[in-house]
Order: C-alpha cells, then sequence, then structure tokens
DNA sequence: TCGTGATATGTAAACGTTTACATCGCCTTC
DNA sequence: GAAGGCGATGTAAACGTTTACATATCACGA
C-alpha cells in the first residue's frame, strides 16, 4: 500500500526513477534499481494499476461480455479464453447474464476505463447498432453473432456445416424421413442447426415436410415431450435430429419408456457432443463443437488485430462423431460412409478412431498439474469425422 | 472517450457538477442535471473507472484466483460468484491457473488497484504465509483453503461430512470390505473424502486395512487401472468407493469389460454428483456438492465482512444420492436407512424424492431467459438424502 | 581546458476523477 | 433592511502513475 513516493523517498531517488525501475521505460543503473527494489520490497510496494492506466491509457485487461454462465459450454469458452489471455499477459473481467442489448451496453459501458478491448457474445436480439456504438470507443469482437458488424472480427461455431454433416450421414444410411427437434426460435445456434438440415435434405432431393420440424428449447424436458409428437407422426420418422445433446437425452429417455429401440426403430442424432454423451446407451452419435477453440481464437482475434482491410468473420470447423445411436457404428461402414460424403462434398474429411477408455478428463482442477491447452475428450470407440468449413454461417 | 472537462464545458457547468450528477454524492438542480446528461448524451460520455477508482480508492471490482479453471466444478463456482457479484453491483476479474503459491502471489499483486478484494483457492501447496501477506493489502475470502488463515474468512465443500455419509451408507447396506480409491495425496478434497471413509469404518468397528486403500488421481483412467488391483484383493471387497465420480465412471467401465456385476458383485460409489452421474448404468450412488453454492457464499462472506471477532469458517452442506449403483435404490429401503443414520448421527436428514424426467438443464445459456440462480439438478429416481455439516474440514 | 555527446536522473505536467472548502444567491427572520 | 442560514455551484487540491523535457555527470577527443 506504499506509494511510489515513499519508495523514491526511502530509496533516495525521484518518483521517475522508481517508475522506470517497474515500467522498463527506460535505463536504470543496475545499482539504483537494487536501491528501489530493496526499499520496495521493504515498503511491501507495487504499481497501483488504476493510476498506470489513467496515465497510459493502458489496462491490460479484456472486458468479456456473455449472455449468461451455464453450463460446459460457458465454462470452456470463458477456459478458453482465460487461457490464451494468459499468454498474452492480459487478464479479463468478466460479466455475465446480459438479457438484452440495452443491458450489455450498459455494461460495455460501465467497463470504461478499465480495459482495452472486449470479447462478447450477444444475447439472442443482438442489434449490431449497439455493438457499433461500443464499438467507437475500444475494439470488439464477436463469438457467435447473430449478424455481420462493420469492422468487427468474429469467430462462429459451425453449426451449419455440423447440421449438415450430420444429416448427410442419416441419409446415407438409408432414411428418408427424419425428423428435427429443434432449440429456441431466438436462438442462432438452433436457427443455423436447422437450416443446415433443411439444405442436407434439398440437396439430397429429400422433400421438405414441415410437420417433421418440432419445436423445442434445447432443455432435455422438451426433448422427452417431443417424442409424444414424433409418435404421432405418419408414417412415423426413422430418425430424429434433436438440435442439442440434452434434448436427444431427452428423447432416448422418453423412447426407453416408450419401449422403442434405438436406433433399430429409430435413430437419434444429437449435437454439441458433451461429455455426457458417450456414456448414454445407446452413445450418442452428435456433432462435436470445440468451445474451447471458440474463446481461445476470439482472444487471438482481439490481440492481433488485422493489419488491414476488413472484418475477419471465422468459423469454426466441427466433427462428426458416429456411436451407435444411429447404427452402422463399425469403422468399415463409416469409412464407406466418408468416401461416399467426399464423392459430392469438397470438404476434407478424417477419420479418427480415438482411443480407449479413460481420456483424463478431470472434474475438479484443483489436483496435480493442470491439463494442457485445448485437448481431445476422449470419446469410446467413436468415430469421428472431421468437418471443414466451406459455409459461412449466418 | 469524451471526459468531465468537455461535458462540462458543453453544459456550462463546472467539472465539480457533472461528477455530481454522475457520483450521486451531492445535489444538484434537475434542470442542470439535465443540461448535464444530454451534454453527456452527445458527446458519448461515460465516468472513466480508472479515474474514478484512483480518487475514491474503491474499484467496484472483485478479484478471483483460481489454480485453473476447468469441468463443471469450475465453471459453477464462478457462475455462484459472478451471479452473486452482479446482484451486488461488482464486477469480477478473473485470473486463472496458477500452479504455486508464488505465482499466486504475484497474481494477487498485479491486480492492485483494480480490485477491491479477492475470493481465492489456493493452489494444491499453498502457504499460509502467503495469504497473509496478500491480506495485509486487502480483504480476502478463501475456498476450500488447507489450513487456516488468520483473520481469513472461508468456505469450503464438506468434503469429510459426505464421506462419511456415503461410507455409513455402504455399512448399512451390509458391507464390510470397503476399498477406495483416492485422489491425488496433495489434494485436500481427496484428503478430507478419505479421512471421511476411515472415520466411518472406525465408528463401525471395522478395522482398517491398507491394502483397500488404492491411489487414484481423480482421472477416469485412474479409476479404470484401479479394478484390477481390486479384483486381485483377497479376500475380494464387496463396495468400492471412488473419490469421485469421474474414476466411478472408469471402476464402472472396467467392471463391464471384466463382467462384474454391479451391484451385485460389487457396490460402487462416487462423489460429486456430477450431472452424468445419473446417466450412468447403473446410474451412481454418490455425493452431490453444490458448487454454485460455494462461489455464491464465498462471495456473500466478502460483501459483508463479519462485525467483530474472529475469521467465520463455513462448511457447505452435501447430499447423499442414492441411485442403483449400490443397490438398495427403493425409497422404502432408504427411509430405512435414513432412521438408522440418525440414531447414531445428530444431523438433520431430510429425504427428497425428485421429479422426472427433464430438469431443464441446458448447454447454452444463449437462449431465453436465464435459468433462476441455485437451481437443482434433477435426479431421475434418485433418494436425496441431506447432509448437514458439524465437522469441521481440514 | 573546453566543448560535445551520451547517459542517468530529476522536475513537473499531464491523465480524469472526487471532494473539502469557498462562494454566491436567495429566502427567512427579526 | 441587515443578519443569518441554506442550498446549489465553483475552485482547486488531491489520488499514483508516466513521460517530455531539463539538468547533471562523466568520458573523451581536440
Amino acid at each position: 500500500m506504499a506509494t511510489i513516493k515513499e519508495v523514491a523517498q526511502a530509496a533516495g531517488v525521484s518518483i521517475a526513477t522508481v517508475s522506470r525501475v517497474y515500467s522498463g521505460s527506460a535505463k536504470v543503473t543496475e545499482e539504483t534499481a537494487a536501491r528501489v527494489r530493496s526499499a520496495a520490497a521493504m515498503l511491501d510496494y507495487w504499481p497501483n494499476s488504476a493510476a498506470r492506466s489513467l496515465s497510459t491509457n493502458r489496462t491490460h485487461v479484456l472486458g468479456v461480455l456473455l449472455p449468461d454462465l451455464f453450463g460446459e459450454f460457458f465454462s470452456e469458452v470463458i477456459r478458453g479464453i482465460d487461457r490464451e489471455a494468459r499468454r498474452e499477459r492480459f487478464q479479463i473481467l468478466i460479466s455475465s447474464s446480459h438479457a438484452n442489448s440495452e443491458e450489455f451496453v450498459v455494461a460495455a459501458r460501465s467497463m470504461r476505463g478499465r480495459i482495452d478491448g472486449l470479447v462478447a457474445m450477444t444475447p439472442d436480439s443482438d442489434s449490431p447498432s449497439a455493438i457499433e456504438q461500443i464499438q467507437r470507443s475500444m475494439r470488439v469482437v464477436l463469438i457467435n453473432p447473430w449478424t455481420a458488424v462493420p469492422g468487427c472480427d468474429s469467430v462462429s461455431i459451425g453449426n451449419f456445416d455440423g447440421a449438415v454433416a450430420l444429416t448427410r450421414h442419416l441419409i446415407r444410411l438409408g432414411h428418408r424421413r427424419i425428423a428435427t427437434v429443434t432449440g429456441p426460435q431466438e436462438n442462432i445456434d438452433a436457427y443455423n442447426r436447422l437450416r443446415g438440415y433443411r439444405t442436407a435434405l434439398e440437396e439430397a432431393g429429400i422433400e421438405a415436410d414441415d410437420r417433421l420440424v418440432l419445436p423445442g428449447d434445447f432443455t432435455e424436458a422438451s426433448g422427452y415431450a417431443s417424442v409424444a409428437r414424433i409418435l404421432g407422426l405418419r408414417p412415423r420418422p426413422t430418425a430424429v435430429f434433436a438440435a442439442n445433446d440434452y434434448m436427444a437425452i431427452g428423447l432416448l429417455g422418453a423412447l426407453r419408456d416408450a419401449r422403442i429401440a434405438v436406433p433399430g426403430d429409430l435413430a437419434v442424432a444429437g449435437f454439441d457432443d458433451i461429455p455426457m454423451a458417450q456414456y448414454l446407451s445407446p452413445a450418442l452419435t452428435t456433432v462435436r463443437v470445440d468451445s474451447y477453440a471458440l474463446g481461445q481464437r476470439a482472444l487471438q482475434l482481439w490481440v492481433r488485430p488485422d493489419a488491414g482491410n476488413g472484418a475477419r468473420r471465422e468459423t469454426l470447423p466441427t466433427r462428426l462423431i458416429v456411436r451407435g445411436s444411429c447404427g452402422e457404428a463399425n469403422p468399415a461402414a463409416c469409412e464407406r460412409g466418408s468416401r461416399a460424403m467426399s464423392d459430392h462434398d469438397n470438404a476434407e474429411n478424417r477419420r479418427i478412431q480415438e482411443s480407449e477408455p479413460g481420456d483424463g478428463r478431470r472434474q475438479d482442477g484443483k489436483s496435480g498439474p493442470a491439463p494442457a491447452g485445448n485437448q481431445e475428450t476422449g470419446a469410446r470407440g467413436s468415430i469421428v469425422v472431421d468437418q471443414e468449413s466451406h459455409h459461412e454461417d449466418a
């Protein structure tokens, strides 16, 4: 709690010299520096960041604005941002739970003076104008935005590509009547996944049938509830694509209760590849989303602004994870599938057979050395197909 | 990016008046205030937090120091802190991945001037002296500390109580030879869970047998690996208590591979009640840890310092979640169990039969309204027994 | 011996607020 | 009508840094 003045006095130098020792902005004799350091140690001195920021107009802090902190997804995004920020010697100031763009702007504003910029995930109803306003005073990078904002870099999940790949997979397995349970209407992920589903059907010449599109809200309960409606459809669909894994879990539960065999009577697929997906029975075929990379990449984009020209809009690749819930879970079958896919798809696909059984995931990072950066989630006997991004989301 | 000066000029008042309008520190005529506000809106002015902090010596920011960000556990702790912080109008500055207490002190120091205090989860090898040093310059609240630090409030998980309750449950089911797979030695949670296990055995007059204590490291792989050793023990144990759920998952996998029936041939229990636990087959009997509450409570302790006297050291209660992996999963049996427990235990136990099937958990908080504060994780047909804390951890 | 340049250090003005204190009107009150 | 009080506003000094500029010191060559 000592100030630079006291240290200067104790060391018998001016405050400028002390400042120079700590900021490294100019040369100081090693002898003088030593005197300063020992005086500082004595007084338990450390430069006051607020004063520093005021003077330099830099904070070395990055603001992170999120709609809400919940579940593995956000946790991983934050972890990705945090890890990468640490590497770049930045600290992160978090503010979450912003329901609408007004709250959003207020939060961004209230960070003024204590951050150098912002990585933001906008609420569902984001308005580009709100972002543009914020952007006038600091650099912003968006995660998974609804719309492009001029001059604003962004990184998104490959929802569209993932949904296309998954739906193609189902078609390849012979399904023609494929239902889908959607996420909330106003959710961008849900929107793009639905778009991908429709595109793949169209591309395969399967006529769209709106009765096969069932409303959901990303909760397990809504997945559970939708089974009654699916079973009521005539002719009955042979496969269901749930727009996220939680709903797929609900589906599986309800189907078990209804004694419908999966994948025998009905194939089920999800999206996200949450850790639980591989432990379900049958294990869930789904699309892996790398949320850690999402945060990581957002920070990278922020730290290294583009040299010139326009905004960068990146989409992260997803991976099709083939497990048991849609049948055909053996590698040989997938190999065929993968080839077939490449035929009418210019994506470069890779197949990966991951190792068994444990993957070192841990719930409690308190113990032992931390796991390295963006580690793989092990998948018990899953077939993995990388999905490069060639389409633009949104 | 306008400053108070420009606003003052534009509004035709002094900077003091503008300041008063924004800080509410003194009365300003409504007419003047309106003039100031309109000038500010015109210039896109918002008070600079750094300057404010420098002047007032308050930041309205809380520092959060964590050893690492990983998995549901940390995510929930942070969410708890963040939500509560928001209610108290605080922002949180996060810095994670501190392997040792030196890095820890450096991180705390580097936040000086930009935070009002600290909520910290110390790395495994925390030294009280490091904390004490930090505490000289700001108020600190510890999460799950190894040791008591004088004058430092803290909140911990009821690891000991939870492990005692779980072990008692196994004993009540008739098991006498109960093995345990421990967490890493230097981990405080692991340490207290082991202590609880031993205490319950001793209390039941079961002789300790060190061969039944198998080393693990909280990873699924180590759970998997320990099965070989368990099956080699003579006489073979009839139950295993894994110190966390991930290891229990590994155990279940290996037991299935070895064609050992669970719970028939071997009962398996875990700790933490991660979301996945209820979906395993058999569903896992475990102890629920409320990590959201951990963060939430830490913030509360921090915001409202104790009036006088000594440090507050709280331990959060855990809940025994009885599912299928140890047998006797029906309510009637549990009722008996719960009573039996109360006989030699002064804890007040409550039984809760939770509802089926979905609980509205969501992976993607982006959509719709955020779930309310500390919501319950639904447990499919689980018996829940609250575990009040009467013992001090560590 | 002096000038010259390089190098280390000191001086003081900024950075954008808050706030104690001073000032200025205006309303009461006698 | 002067004194007193009060409420709104202004003035200026902090808060703890950084940094442009000034100064001091020293080495060195002419």
